[in-house]
DNA sequence: CCCTGATTCGC
DNA sequence: GCGAATCAGG
């Protein structure tokens, strides 16, 4: 395979969005992961510095320790990403009362938040994600390992568990999925397959 | 061991 | 220009 102006077009546009090589080299097929660097570094934009208000980078000699790729796009924001823990709605009732229905003890911070709290954006009820999946989180988020933003990186999962207004709050921080921003088992609930999607012949 | 990108260098 | 091999790191 060769780089057309197509495989080209693609490369530059996943790099831009901070794909991985590997990646990248699978979506296009036929080429490597070290094929995609290559050409990557050819095409000069080794830097994923790409569009954005975010030249900077004057001299780039240091390496700032710190995973300077983070700070491009993902990571942040945890609080646009959809909220785990369902609403009490339909609770198998076979725990014991202390526990929520993801077996995780309620503390009494939270219970003083949430009626008095507001926000709280809308959560993808428990209803539409696969049994499996939000059992799977159940599981998660005993052995989560329960980290703060700040010690969040691109392997961490980035699944925020708890109310940000409480002490009771973290993120999974369990290794991620390849290319994904959280574990397995967060990935299982956030990222559902399309519900009600007809493909349309063309 | 899995992965990441960076670099080198024969082709 | 290309990319496998290699390097350096998480």
């Amino acid at each position: 395979m060769s780089w057309t102006d197509e495989r080209v077009e693609t490369l530059k546009k996943m790099w831009g969005e901070g794909q991985s090589a590997s990646q990248i080299a699978k979506e296009l097929g036929g080429v490597t992961r070290n094929a995609v660097i290559g050409k990557v570094h050819r095409l000069g934009l080794s830097n994923r510095a790409g569009s954005a208000g975010a030249p900077a980078k004057a001299a780039p000699k240091e390496k700032p320790a710190a995973a300077p790729a983070a700070a491009a796009k993902p990571a942040a924001k945890p609080a646009a990403a959809p909220k785990p823990k369902a609403a009490p709605a339909s609770t198998p009732p076979k725990e014991e009362p202390e526990l929520d229905e993801n077996g995780i003890p309620i503390s009494a911070a939270r219970r003083a938040i949430i009626p008095a709290g507001q926000p709280l954006p809308p959560q993808p009820s428990a209803n539409e994600i696969s049994p499996e999946a939000l059992a799977k989180v159940s599981e998660v988020e005993k052995t989560a390992k329960k980290l703060t933003l700040m010690e969040l990186t691109e392997k961490t999962c980035k699944w925020p568990v708890g109310d940000p207004a409480t002490d009771d709050f973290w993120f999974c921080g369990l290794a991620v999925q390849q290319g994904k921003p959280y574990c397995e088992a967060h990935v299982g609930v956030a990222f559902q397959p399309m519900s009600s999607r007809r493909d349309r012949r063309r």
